[in-house]
DNA sequence: CGTGTAAGGAATTCTGACACG
DNA sequence: CGTGTAAGGAATTCTGACACG
């Protein structure tokens, strides 16, 4: 273990592989992104760049369109778990600085 | 966790890319390939795909040459590795044997 | 030996648009 | 709304070769 973002994140996939690896045409990548679903990086020439972490967000957005749902709501969800988990960082970190000061102290 | 081979193994990465990444030119990248030091899959129609680990391992490549160390002993030093790795696991795998048969017993 | 480069072609990717439903 | 497709261009990648040292 040595890199930082993780090869989870790292954005290194080209749209093409994204294709072969989600069964989603280029057209279907591309217009997720517009939809504001996905946020590939891009090359210095312009070129989407994706981590496996977005090939598995498209995978799970092919599945949820397979059910019908559209990218609105899709979004939707996503946006709203976002901040389920903000939330939750939120009161973690409360918690730590309580603790920081009332809790378990160190002798001096 | 799901998948298999993880994204530390998979194929997915462009030339362009791993040059962009390691700092190697694409000739170089390719050099390295002919003289048997990596082994990128190929797309549908021959496009040379690289693995986290092959970046990794290009980037080692990279330091040997600078150090001085020619292609030949960088691949000679990798096959030794390899065959002591394979000494290991069968001395592993002798060794689980060994312990299935006489080692600790489930009564009966 | 290791790497750069020009060459020519094939495949990739990009954007904006028209189409259909 | 979601996706296909043809259009034209730019960038990518590929191979085999010549060059230099």
């Amino acid at each position: 273990m040595t890199e930082g973002p993780s090869y989870k994140e790292r954005k290194v996939i080209t749209i093409g592989v994204v294709s072969e690896l989600t069964g989603l045409s280029e057209r279907q990548i591309r217009y997720y992104e517009e939809r504001k679903l996905v946020y590939p990086e891009r090359s210095p020439k312009g070129n989407r760049k994706y981590s496996f972490a977005d090939v598995e967000l498209l995978i799970d957005i092919a599945n949820k369109r397979e059910e019908g749902v559209q990218t609105f709501e899709i979004r939707q969800d996503m946006i709203r778990a976002e901040k389920r988990k903000e939330k939750k960082m939120r009161k973690q970190l409360l918690r730590g600085e309580i603790n920081a000061r009332f809790g378990i102290q160190k002798e001096r």
